[in-house]
DNA sequence: CGGTATCCCCCTCGATACTG
DNA sequence: CAGTATCGAGGGGGATACCG
């Protein structure tokens, strides 16, 4: 059960260059978070992916999902028919990853409005 | 209590440009969970910042800071003293949101060398 | 100590065009 | 439908120098 403090964070944080940071810059990556929630509610494809995750060109849908395939969070099933099928879906590994991601985002979406149209607040 | 559904998430995710996405952002910049996490453990002084989070610069730790400072998660606090002294500390909105954050970084930290290292596994 | 100002490179990312 | 190839602009971000 490793922990920050396992992971060299004490003191010293996370070294540049570890593991963590490399994998903390493919999921926080512009759009890592957005892709892997949008799979987390069920699995799209590549078409369905486009128009959910607005605003994202086909070079970074690609890129990203690569990444993402190539950390063993997200799935590609293709089917070789024509014209071509391909599902995107998330591997056990990516749904835990997910399940931590959620929560984060669903904090963040229910303070946006009061924290960027609002004044910044002190506490 | 907003939810992704009520944030626009479903059948369109968060549309692009909106508070969210912007919040997002900031938090997942490159450096800005790092910060975040770091000064959830102990306020910190600048000098402390620079060395805990490794790698950073000197530019973007203050473009950062002012970033999460303008969103209301950090307290800046100055002593006019010679030489001066600042600490930097989370606000109960940073904390909230760190909350969030050290058990994603936790999760990550655990499964980052298996991930990297390792092959990438089905699921 | 705790910053700011400036320069500039590089790399991300979007736009466009093309393919199986 | 599901991509790849290429190009070019922009800005993120590092290095350096300087200031209160």
């Amino acid at each position: 059960m490793p922990s920050l403090e396992r992971a060299g964070f004490t003191g010293g944080v996370l070294p540049s260059g570890c593991p963590t940071r490399v994998l903390l810059d493919h999921v926080t990556s512009k759009w890592g978070v957005l892709l892997l929630i949008a799979l987390s509610e069920e699995s799209l494809r590549w078409g369905e992916l486009r128009r959910v995750v607005e605003g994202i060109s086909e070079k970074m849908l690609a890129q990203t999902l690569r990444v993402l395939e190539g950390d063993g969070f997200v799935l590609r099933e293709a089917e070789p028919t024509i014209p071509p099928r391909v599902d995107y879906s998330l591997t056990d590994r990516g749904r835990e990853l997910a399940d931590h991601l959620r929560p984060l985002l669903e904090w963040i979406a229910g303070h946006a409005d009061e924290i960027i149209f609002g004044a910044a607040q002190q506490g």
